[in-house]
DNA sequence: CATGCTGTTATATAAGAAATAGAACAAAAT
DNA sequence: ATTTTGTTCTATTTCTTATATAACAGCATG
């Protein structure tokens, strides 16, 4: 499994799961279509609590991001640009809200445009790749470890 | 006072607080070297707790946007980039692994470059002025409100 | 000098979030 | 029939958030 939990982290455990598995549906490991691990056996791999993933799954689901249909298991989405409009709307807004704050910070401590501009263009190299394709990328657990 | 504090809201008050004071030196309506309200009459003139206020006080001291010397009040320290080296350090590492987050979410949602490429010029605008001269920016809340 | 204000520290309490634990249920698969 | 699935419920523990007091030392002004 692609995920690891680092419990000493600041970051919520169940928002590590959540950030990991949005990173490996960014990065194509999760195709839409494809299955998630059941709760009890991802919470058995990662030696956590069962109701832990089952709060990130659910996460992820009132984002868009998944499918829950029963106990057919939880099932990546087709993205979501392509079907629910309420979900991209709320996702441009966190969208927007998050990078806002980020630019205020940087303006507040006396950078500049451009510095936010290359800052982005780097992230943005990273992600998508600097032009060719992309492989995987480390995920930011929120802010560093303990 | 330019605070206003939702206490619906999802996001702590002390971070809204501290989010609201970063916005105000971003926008310039506080300067380096500016005195910034008692703890208490802050605390007063928003309603909420005495300690509230400092946790938000000590939070952007730590951060290197205060500096709180004894007794003598709360000041607006001189930009990150011009002083200290470990804040300075530690806010670039905040902003990549928010960029990050974002960018990733924004890739698993479906979103291309240019899309994240846009948000991030509008939002640049916002904060400093579509090449001109930039007024006051509302500030995000973390998520909306209650 | 005394009074009041400052930041700071300590302790206590209450409410909520986060995580764990154990149990149970209906639906589906083997 | 047994197992496995997601889902739901209750309970407990720990941490965070927020409030409420209280006290102390430094500094300024009266």
């Amino acid at each position: 499994m692609f995920v690891h939990i680092d419990q000493g982290a600041k970051t919520p455990i169940y928002l590590q799961l959540r950030n990991q598995i949005v990173a490996a549906i960014a990065a194509g490991e999760l195709a839409p279509g494809d299955s998630l691990p059941s709760v009890r056996s991802l919470a058995g791999d990662l030696g956590i609590n069962l109701h832990t993933v089952n709060k990130a799954y659910a996460s992820l689901r009132d984002e868009g991001y998944l499918l829950m249909r029963g106990r057919a298991g939880a099932v990546v989405a087709s993205p979501l640009r392509d079907s629910s409009v309420p979900h991209a709307a709320e996702a441009e807004r966190r969208l927007i809200d998050g990078l806002t704050l980020l630019a205020l910070e940087h303006k507040a401590g006396g950078g500049g445009r451009e510095g936010f501009a290359a800052a982005v263009a780097s992230v943005l190299d990273a992600v998508y790749g600097t032009g060719a394709g992309g492989g995987s990328r480390p995920v930011p657990s929120g802010s560093s470890d303990r």
